[in-house]
DNA sequence: CGGAATATT
DNA sequence: AAGGCAATATTCCGA
C-alpha cells in the first residue's frame, strides 16, 4: 500500500518568535561573529524533530509578509501596539529560510497576508486532494482549521513540547466546534493582536454564549430572548464590532497562492548547505548529529597513535597519566571490562583485562599512590578495577566530576560531549561506535575499542588543564579537591562495602503481600463490577469517573486524575477509592522495595551494591539508583519494615544510624542572618512550636497543639523551597487566601528571611547564578527569561538551591572527616549509606560508645554557622531500629 | 519512551 | 492573564 500523502505547514513567523522566546539566552547563543543564533537554534530543533517524527512527504512554511494585510485595510488598529521585533531577532531572520531549504522544505509569503491565510488555503486544498495534514503554530487562532484530516499543533511552552488539537480534543476541552474558535474570538477579541471584541465578554462568557447559540449571528438573531443585563448591553451596543472582530479572526481560506501543492515536495536534505549552515552558526551538537546518522564518521578524525601492549613493563608508566577502563555496562557492580587504556602526551597504550590483570606491573603503578592518575569518573573507575582485583590509588584528577564542578550541566556518562566541550572533537559517542539498545554489542574487531578509548585517554588529557583553569577563575579549587575528589574515593568504598539484606526476611513478607494483594484486587473488582487491571490509572478513571460516575476532581493532561489526594476526597463516599489506596499502597512496596531490593541482593556476599551518582543533581546532592537506598520506606509502619531486612554483616555487630536535625532550617537561618529564626535555634526550641507561635500570635508554648505545629511545618518547608501561597494552600488544604496571610506574617515576623529571598534572586540576576556555603554554582539561565513560568521556576531555585546545597555540602564535608577519623582510629566501623541528612554505619557492639562521641563531634563540627548544627543517633541490629 | 503514580529528604 | 512549591528514582501502563 502507498502512503498516504502527508503535508506539514508550518507558520514560520509564529515558530520563529517562540523560538526566540523560549531559548532567550541570548549571551550564549551567539556564533563566531557575534550573530544571535537562539532563534535559528530553537527553530532547527523544531524542524529537525517534525522530519522525525512525521515524516511528511510535503512541507510548506509559511511567513508573514509585512506590515500591512487586507486585515488592516478592515481594522486600522489590527496588531497594532505591537512592539518591533527585537533587533536580536531580527538580524537572525534572514536565516531561516537559508536554514529550511538546506532541511530540503519550502518558504512562501504572499504580500497582503498573512502566514495563516497560506496555511488555511494549502491545508483546504490538501484536504480536498486526499493529503493528511498537520498544522505546527505557536498561534492558537489556527485551532479553527482543524478537521478529521487536519491536526493542529501548537507549541506549549517554549518550543519543544507541541499539544495536538483535532475535532475531538477540542469538543472535549472547549465544546465547541473548531469553526466555532472564530466566533469566539469574535465574541472575546484578541489583545495580541489587538482587536477588540465585546466588553466584558470573556472566553468563558464566550463559550456559554456560542454553546447556546452556535455562532455569532444566531446569537443576534435572538438576541432578544436574552435577560436584561449588562452584558445584553455590550452585546447590543458593540454588534458592529463583534462582526468585524470575527472577520479578522476568520482564517482566508481562498488566499489567491500561486504555486500548486506538488511544488512542496519534501526533498532530500542538502548537507553540504547544511553543514556550513551549521558550522556558521556554531551548532557543534547538531553537526555532531549529522555525521553520525552519515555513518562513519571517523573519516574526518586525525588519526591517533597508541600502542596495544600483550606484555606491560615499568617502562609503559610515568610519574602522571591519563587512565581509562572501557565497559558498557552502566552497572559496573555487574560489568565487564572491555579495554582498557593509559597514557600521556608522548605515549598512548591499550591492553586487554587479561593482560592487566596479570601484569605485576600494571597492579604496581595502580596501587602506588605517588604515581597520579587522571581519570573520566574516579568512582567508577575504581570499583572497576576492584572487581578486576586491581587496587586503584594516586587520582588526582577526575575530568567528570570537574565538568560537573564547573558546570552542573555536565553529568554525562559518555565522555564524547563534555570533551568537545573543552575543544576535543576527535571522540565518537559511545551510542556511535557500540550502538545503543537492544543493538548494542562489542565489536568484534577488538582494533575499534582501542582506537576509541586511546582517543578518550587523549581527551582526558586535553581537558584536565582546562578544567584546572576553570577552577581557578571561578574559585572552585578547593570545593574540588578538599571536598569532591575525596569523597569520589568515600563513595567507591561505601559501594562496594554494600550492606547485609537479608533475603529469607523480604521473601517472607512477599508471600504475605502477595496473598493481600490478590484478596484486595478481588475486592476493588467485586466493588466495580467488572475486572480490570488496577494498575492501570486509564481503566481505574474509566470505572471511576464514567462507570460509577464519581465527581472528576482534577485532571490531568491525558485524562482523570487518580492521584492520592483525588482518591482520598473521593473515599468520603466511594470505598473502593479507599482500597485503591491501600492496594496502591501495598503493590507499591511489593514490587520496588520487596521484589526489588531481592533482585540486586548479591548471591556471593548476601549484599546489595547501590552506586551513587556524585554529578547528576542541580543542587549538589547525591541519588542513589540500581537500587536507590534513598527511598527506602519510612513513613507508614507497613513500609517501615522493609528496613528490618537491612541488617550487619557480621554477627554481634549493629547498625548505627546518625542523622542532622533540621539541617535546612539551620543553613536557612545561618545565610538569613534572620535574628528571630538563628534564635530559636540557639536556644534549642523546636523550631516549628516556635514559628506557631510567632506566626500565629501563640503567647504560651502548651497552646501550641499538633495540628498548629502541623501547618507552622508545613510553612517552613514551603519557605525552604521558595513558596507560593498556591502551593502552601494545596498543601495544608486551606484556603489560598489564608494560605497567604500566613507567608504575610511569617515574612513580618522573620524579615531576615524576606529579605534573603529578594536579595538572593537579585543577586542571580545580576551574577547569572547562585552558590552554596562552599562556593558551588548553580546557573540559572531562565532567571531572566520572558515567560512566566521559566522564570518564576528560575527564582525559586534561586532561593532553594543554596539552601539544599549548602546543607548537601556539609554532609560531605562530615563524611570526609568521619572517614578519616574512622581510619586514623583504626576502627572496623564502616559507612555504608548517605541518605542526604544522614550516615549508616555498620560497627562492633563494642565501637558503640566510641561512636556515640565520634559521631556528633564529626558532623556536628563540620562547619561553623551562627547556630549550632545538631545530630541525633540511634543503633540496633537492623536499620529499622536503628531509626 | 513518556506520563502517572508514589517512595524518600 | 496566567500558573503553580525543592531535589531525586522506580515501577507500571500504553502508545
Amino acid at each position: 500500500m502507498a502512503d498516504k500523502k502527508k503535508l506539514l505547514l508550518l507558520d514560520g513567523s509564529s515558530l520563529a518568535f517562540r523560538s526566540f522566546y523560549g531559548l532567550l539566552d541570548l549571551n550564549n547563543f551567539r556564533n563566531q561573529n557575534g550573530l544571535h543564533t537562539n532563534a535559528l537554534f530553537g527553530f532547527n530543533r523544531i524542524l529537525t524533530r517534525l522530519f522525525e517524527v512525521e515524516n511528511p512527504t510535503h512541507m510548506l512554511v509559511a511567513f508573514d509578509a509585512g506590515k500591512t494585510t487586507f486585515r488592516t485595510e478592515l481594522f486600522d488598529d489590527y496588531k497594532g501596539g505591537r512592539q518591533k521585533m527585537p533587533s536580536e531577532l531580527a538580524e537572525q531572520w534572514p536565516y531561516f529560510s537559508v536554514l529550511i531549504d538546506a532541511m530540503g522544505s519550502k518558504t512562501y509569503e504572499l504580500a497582503n497576508y498573512e502566514a495563516d491565510d497560506i496555511i488555511g488555503t494549502y491545508a483546504r486544498q490538501a484536504e480536498a486532494e486526499g493529503f493528511e495534514v498537520v498544522i505546527v503554530t505557536g498561534d492558537k487562532d489556527l485551532v479553527q482549521l482543524a478537521t478529521d484530516q487536519t491536526r493542529v499543533d501548537i507549541t506549549v511552552k517554549g518550543v519543544s513540547d507541541l499539544k495536538a488539537y483535532t475535532p475531538e480534543i477540542i469538543r472535549e476541552e472547549m465544546g465547541i466546534e473548531p469553526l466555532q474558535i472564530i466566533d469566539m474570538k469574535g465574541l472575546m477579541g484578541d489583545s495580541s493582536d489587538n482587536y477588540p471584541g465585546v466588553t466584558n465578554v470573556g472566553e468563558k462568557t464566550a463559550l456559554k454564549l456560542l454553546k447556546q447559540y452556535d455562532s455569532i449571528e444566531n446569537l443576534y438573531a435572538h438576541i432578544d430572548d436574552l435577560k436584561k443585563s449588562k452584558m445584553k448591553e455590550n452585546l447590543m451596543n458593540e454588534k458592529d464590532l463583534a462582526f468585524l472582530s470575527k472577520e479578522l479572526a476568520t482564517i482566508d481560506i481562498n488566499t489567491p497562492v500561486s504555486y500548486d501543492l506538488e511544488e512542496f515536495k519534501v526533498s532530500e536534505r542538502d548537507l553540504e548547505k547544511l553543514t556550513a549552515f551549521y558550522r556558521e552558526m556554531n551548532f557543534n551538537s547538531f553537526l555532531q548529529n549529522l555525521d553520525q546518522s552519515e555513518g562513519d564518521n571517523s573519516e574526518h578524525f586525525e588519526d591517533i597513535a597508541y600502542q596495544t601492549l600483550e606484555e606491560i613493563t615499568e617502562e609503559h608508566f610515568s610519574e602522571e597519566m591519563a587512565l581509562y577502563i572501557e565497559m558498557l555496562e552502566d552497572n559496573y557492580h555487574y560489568g565487564k571490562i572491555i579495554g582498557i587504556s593509559w597514557g600521556n602526551e608522548t605515549a598512548i597504550y591499550t591492553a586487554s583485562l587479561e593482560t592487566v590483570t596479570a601484569s605485576e606491573a600494571f597492579k604496581n603503578w595502580a596501587k602506588n599512590e605517588q604515581m597520579k592518575k587522571n581519570v573520566y569518573d574516579a568512582k567508577r573507575t575504581t570499583v572497576m578495577l576492584h572487581y578486576a582485583g586491581i587496587q586503584l590509588n594516586g587520582v588526582s584528577f577526575d575530568t567528570l566530576l570537574a565538568s560537573y564542578i564547573v558546570n552542573t550541566k555536565d553529568s554525562g556518562r559518555d565522555m564524547a560531549p563534555i570533551a568537545q566541550e573543552y575543544g576535543y572533537k576527535e571522540l565518537s559517542l559511545d551510542e556511535t561506535v557500540y550502538g545503543k539498545g537492544a543493538k548494542q554489542a562489542i565489536p568484534e574487531d577488538k582494533t575499534i575499542i582501542y582506537e576509541h578509548i586511546a582517543r578518550k585517554v587523549e581527551a582526558i588529557q586535553t581537558m584536565q588543564p582546562l578544567l584546572m583553569a576553570e577552577f581557578e577563575k571561578d574559585d572552585l579549587t578547593e570545593l574540588y579537591f578538599e571536598m569532591e575528589l575525596p569523597l569520589a574515593i568515600i563513595l567507591a568504598e561505601m559501594e562496594m562495602t554494600g550492606i547485609t539484606v537479608e533475603p529469607e526476611r523480604l521473601e517472607k513478607m512477599k508471600e504475605e503481600f502477595s496473598v493481600r494483594l490478590t484478596e484486595m484486587e478481588r475486592a476493588i473488582h467485586e466493588q466495580a463490577g467488572e475486572v480490570f487491571n488496577v494498575n492501570s490509572p486509564k481503566q481505574l478513571s474509566l470505572i471511576l469517573f464514567e462507570k460509577m460516575g464519581l465527581p472528576v476532581i482534577k485532571k490531568t493532561k491525558t485524562g482523570y486524575s487518580t492521584a492520592v489526594d483525588v482518591l482520598e476526597k473521593l473515599s468520603a463516599t466511594a470505598p473502593i477509592a479507599q482500597m485503591v489506596l491501600d492496594y496502591r499502597q501495598l503493590a507499591k512496596l511489593q514490587s520496588t522495595y520487596v521484589e526489588g531490593l531481592l533482585k540486586y541482593i548479591k548471591p556471593e556476599t548476601g549484599k546489595i551494591h547501590t552506586i551513587y551518582t556524585q554529578t547528576l543533581t542541580q543542587t549538589g546532592r547525591l541519588s542513589s539508583n540500581e537500587p536507590n537506598l534513598q527511598n527506602i520506606p519510612i513513613r507508614m509502619e507497613e513500609g517501615r519494615k522493609i528496613r528490618q531486612a537491612f541488617v550487619p554483616s557480621h554477627p554481634g555487630w549493629k547498625i548505627y544510624a546518625s542523622d542532622y536535625s533540621q539541617i535546612e532550617l539551620r543553613v536557612l537561618a545561618h545565610i538569613s542572618g534572620d535574628k528571630h529564626m538563628q534564635e530559636a535555634f540557639l536556644e534549642g526550641q523546636d523550631i516549628h512550636t516556635s514559628t506557631a507561635m510567632r506566626v500565629f500570635g501563640i503567647e504560651d508554648e502548651s497552646d501550641v497543639d499538633g495540628n498548629v505545629r502541623r501547618q507552622a511545618k508545613a510553612v517552613n518547608f514551603g519557605i525552604v523551597y521558595g513558596i507560593s501561597d498556591y502551593g502552601l494552600s494545596q498543601n495544608l488544604g486551606i484556603t489560598r487566601k489564608k494560605a497567604k496571610t500566613f507567608i504575610e506574617r511569617y515574612f513580618e515576623k522573620y524579615p531576615g528571611i524576606q529579605k534573603y529571598m529578594v536579595d538572593i534572586v537579585e543577586e542571580a540576576k545580576e551574577k547569572g547564578y547562585v552558590e552554596t556555603l562552599f562556593h558551588r554554582r548553580r546557573y540559572l539561565p531562565d532567571i531572566h527569561s520572558s515567560n512566566f513560568n521559566l522564570r518564576s521556576f528560575a527564582e525559586r531555585t534561586a532561593i532553594n538551591s543554596p539552601i539544599q546545597g549548602s546543607a548537601a555540602d556539609i554532609l560531605k564535608v562530615a563524611m570526609i572527616r568521619m572517614d578519616q577519623a574512622l581510619k586514623e582510629q583504626g576502627l572496623k566501623t564502616r559507612m555504608l549509606l548517605q541518605v542526604h541528612d544522614e550516615l549508616i554505619f555498620e560497627c562492633p557492639e563494642e565501637e558503640i560508645p566510641i561512636l556515640e562521641k565520634l559521631v556528633p563531634e564529626m558532623m556536628q563540627g563540620a562547619v561553623e554557622l551562627a547556630v549550632p548544627l545538631l545530630v541525633d543517633s540511634n543503633y540496633g541490629d537492623s536499620w529499622y531500629e536503628a531509626t
